[in-house]
DNA sequence: GGCAAAATGTTGTAAAAACAACATACATCT
DNA sequence: AGATGTATGTTGTTTTTACAACATTTTGCC
């Protein structure tokens, strides 16, 4: 067994498979392994979907074309990442995006009616499968769904607080660090990184938060 | 068998199954209908989450408490609509949101690990089942992906660029008409009404597109 | 330690949006 | 048709943000 393939083992989707079971679980859904040189279509947009794929090593880059031409990067994929699985189970004809190589890499294909369907030897992990994946979108989902909830805020101030409110709860704490720094803090709130800069320091000379870098504390809430 | 659990079929999650496999299916999955009183808490805040929901009569609203202890109206649940399932799905262990009766109402719970059980009689529809709620979730996905991707653009003018150039897509034609009115699509993207209309106002006499109510025609891209 | 590069902060100005208040158009009911 | 309520459009003012240009701080490297 290729070793490069024990790299799945460590994505949310093949949780809870062992090693030993990955050879009969891989076979069982006719996975194919692909090599691709940088620069090279992995799924073209207008394509057919239906295909789920697994990063193995190397790079690759989700990007669309734009009504008005421009080309957006939509996603960065690294070494264990998944992609396309939400057109596959959307049951999306054909790819409204495409995955181009960033690098000489190698990508596990994984026909999406394989992971779904019922397989002939019954194989319990494939049942483990298949919960990986509605966990996998749902989690998706709240990921999204929580961005959303900062976008919908008018102002930039909303947004912010909203935000590190966030990141205070799942900390559990007032003080805390996020995993931006302020241009992709600005990016992730589509909001202009000079400007938010200043909103943070006014925010901070009106007492509401303390911060350096990328560690803020919030002041309690009155 | 109660007439009123026929709402489901008419359900994304039950897509594809018959009235004939329905009372096998509910019972599989240890369906439960419940009647609630207006106002009454269906799944309170803070509670196990685990069970998915599908509104049969009345309604009900998903809501949440904002850490300013503001109360959020998050969505409003109509005969035929599911709730929770994406916390279900994610494995979370509390709700989040709370889900109130607004009017008297049934609704039919599943535990969602009677979901993804594989069931001793290994029945087809339960399979058809799992597929569907992939698809569910996946669908949520793109919705979410969707209303993400105009939320993020910075001006006013580019959300409703990127929001009707979208709805041209979708209707194949620049002359297409949009399923809301002004307050509510001020509400979807975000922004001010009154701004809104100006703005919209600005664009017709710039030429970018017409309007009348609902109705929009773009200019055809240069 | 000193240098260069990157990240962050600051400021002023122009542009955009929110907001408020009002005008007009449309729909519905009697 | 007239009246009433709702939806949409318009305008001026205030607030907020983007943008540009630059200052300061931090980081990594030699």
């Amino acid at each position: 067994m290729d070793t490069l393939l024990l790299t799945v083992l460590q994505t949310p989707l093949f949780a809870g498979v062992t090693p030993q079971e990955l050879p009969a679980l891989l076979s069982c859904l006719r996975a194919e392994k692909k090599a691709y040189a940088k620069g090279e279509v992995i799924l073209a947009e207008g394509a057919p979907a239906g295909h789920i794929g697994i990063v193995l090593n190397g790079s690759a880059q989700v990007g669309q074309d734009d009504f008005m031409g421009y080309h957006t990067i939509i996603a960065n994929l690294a070494p264990g990442h998944l992609f396309a699985e939400t057109f596959a189970a959307a049951h999306i004809k054909t790819m409204p995006v495409s995955v181009v190589a960033t690098s000489n890499c190698h990508i596990l294909l994984i026909d999406y009616t394989r992971v779904t369907a019922v397989c002939s030897i019954g194989c319990p992990f494939h049942t483990q499968l298949i919960e990986n994946m509605l966990a996998v979108l749902a989690d998706k989902n709240l990921t999204l769904n929580n961005k959303l909830n900062h976008l919908a805020k008018r102002t930039m101030r909303e947004k912010l607080l909203s935000y590190l409110n966030e990141q205070a709860r799942q900390a559990g704490s007032l003080t805390f660090t996020i995993p931006f720094n302020r241009q992709e803090l600005a990016d992730y709130l589509s909001v202009d990184r000079s400007a938010l800069s200043s909103e943070l320091g006014r925010m901070q000379r009106e007492g509401l938060l303390q911060f350096s870098r990328s560690q803020f504390t919030l002041a309690a809430p009155v």
